[in-house]
DNA sequence: TATGAATGAGGATTCATTCAT
DNA sequence: GATGAATGAATCCTCATTCAT
């Protein structure tokens, strides 16, 4: 009789393309995080997506916290990079923000910075949340120094540039925005993009 | 050292000038899941904040979800009410805004209608998601109308009312943004209302 | 305007058709405990199905227990008295049997007594018990009289009257007896109680 | 006073003689579960009786559900297995029964099937109790297939089989009753066995 | 007679975490 | 590296019972 499946004698040979399973549960509880929340996800979940045990996660995430200050960063770090990336572009200041706008729209469900820094706020440890704030606040100056930059250039009249970094940020997630009847106010993200920044455009104009 | 008389069992004697309990509790309740959410706070830490047992709660509300779903019910019955009160009165329509958006920021710890309802969709049963999302509803209709009639009026350009009254929400919550080293980014409500509305009347103005 | 709906004023005349509170209570939950067991039907379940309250409950029975007692006495006591009523009929013991049967099978769910005193043993005070023991004891008797008197009259072999009269009682029970389909094994309580007692009767006959 | 000192978090050291603890606790449960009922016992009891924690329980078994399913199962297959053993002996098939009853009755504390599947029909999920069904089912056909093999041999008279078994179930039980003063009827399990198969085979024979 | 309000004790279940292997 | 086995503490909820009215 046949055995039924045979395989290969020994240690296997690494998988060069498999991703470290490190990153595999970054990436699973980030999904995880921002669907449901901090405190919506177990560990447990975490590892079941994964298709790892829940000891296996501790082995790299000494924390729940931990784990969920790392996808924080790591998420917060891709949003800033794609921002820097779309803000270089040479088109005009009003279509990068569109452009920004759009992406993010279509890029993620909902991904609610407030709600984040809220969790953060209550479940994490002192040390935890301070990093997770560091790397935040990050993310807007980001978007505040594009700011200063075009007021110094005249594109956009002088202002308090924090102010009008949050609240670029603020009118972004209107875009998610369903009514009453659970459909989206806008039919596509390219139209809430074009709606969100003409409105935003008007305050900031010179 | 006196020991702590433990509560005795039965009905209570009743004090004329007492709140009722069902009452105590509600508050308790909305301003402990305003500041900490849903997950976070247990029925232990509402029982032991009103002073009575967990059982007590329960007599009064069948679950923690209705508990959460009457918290949410009666807060945005409440806002809505100082709302339309607000908007009722004889002043420029701008200045009734910039009121709105003082009065709020003074009255509460940011009040985030986009995380209690996130926390919603996730807990609630689906009944109880019902009830809240009209109750939701109906606080932004309220905005909406009173956009809408302002449109009609022409104290404001025409537009999409429903995209303007959450861009109007999105904003006024820009007024609880504390920058990097933890400091509100405006001196005072007064000034935050004021710097918001002219914000956003710069993109609603004909 | 209308009143909408006119009462009569003062205090409304006792109903004389109306059944004491006591006895509603006392047949709903004995009906409670048959079909769900003691442990299963709460106070409160009691108090629903009465439409009163836990407190008036707890007005007429003691405790739980005591309503458990009563209930299963009065049971017990109706059970005997229809048997007594039965076998005094001047038709042949064998006829006299099946009837019991068939109108046993008919009245009742399987009415199981070993459940009844299982419960009772687990769940009630000594005295509790005592008293009901007593009762089933009563119940039992009242067959094995029987029993003993037909062995006198010769239509029976003598034996063991306890053991006839459990048996007689144990196989009567086969009559609720459902098969793998969940279908009754007998078309008819008719059919059953003839079944049951042609082979009781194989059993006991000279 | 020695303080007893408390069980340590984690992977206990393996001892090799030990039974795996899965099947220390369905042991422990079964037993009582028999003793006592399913509302009767709590995960609290289990784990205590078996010296674990009830997390250590969930651990094995998701539900008390699914707790009592497997205990319920494991003792049914147990006894479907002992009365397959017996009934494939070379003696006499009323030999065989006498065995098989006296066996049953030394072996156990009146485990009554009726009372389990009760239980199981008031407490279990509709998957559990499908489970346990046609395990019970399962049991009474091993011994409605020897009763109709009999019948085929000519040992016993034709006639329902499934009636007969369940007859037979239900007559031995009788074989645990007690009399008005707590004193069993029979005394001993051999002269139970004896005097319940005479009365069961007077019913059976030819 | 009847009830509304409240409790203390427990009961099922979840979860972050630990540790020997 | 990765895992299986186990825990302690908490969480939601139920329930028998009590007592002023």
């Amino acid at each position: 009789m046949l055995k039924q499946s045979p395989r290969v004698l020994g240690r296997p040979r690494h998988d060069e393309n498999a991703k470290p399973k490190k990153d595999i549960v970054l990436e699973t509880a980030t999904r995880l995080f921002i669907k449901e929340g901090y405190k919506n996800i177990s560990m447990a979940d975490v590892a079941k997506a994964c298709n790892v045990t829940k000891a296996t996660i501790y082995y790299y995430y000494p924390t729940k916290g931990d784990l969920y200050t790392s996808a924080l960063l790591a998420m917060m770090d891709q949003i800033k990079l794609s921002i820097l990336q779309i803000l270089e572009e040479s088109i005009s200041f009003k279509d990068r923000l569109e452009k920004l706008v759009e992406i993010h729209l279509s890029a993620t469900v909902d991904i609610d910075m407030k709600n984040f820094m809220r969790e953060a706020t209550i479940n994490l440890s002192e040390s935890q949340l301070i990093e997770v704030q560091a790397s935040e606040n990050n993310m807007y100056k980001t978007i505040e120094q594009a700011m200063k930059v075009e007021m110094e250039l005249g594109t956009i009249r002088k202002g308090n540039a924090t102010f009008f970094a949050h609240s670029f940020m603020a009118l972004m997630s209107v875009g998610y925005v369903k009514d009453g009847e659970g459909k989206r106010i806008f039919q596509s993200e390219a139209m809430a993009a074009r709606e969100i920044i003409d409105f935003f455009w008007k305050s900031v104009e010179k």
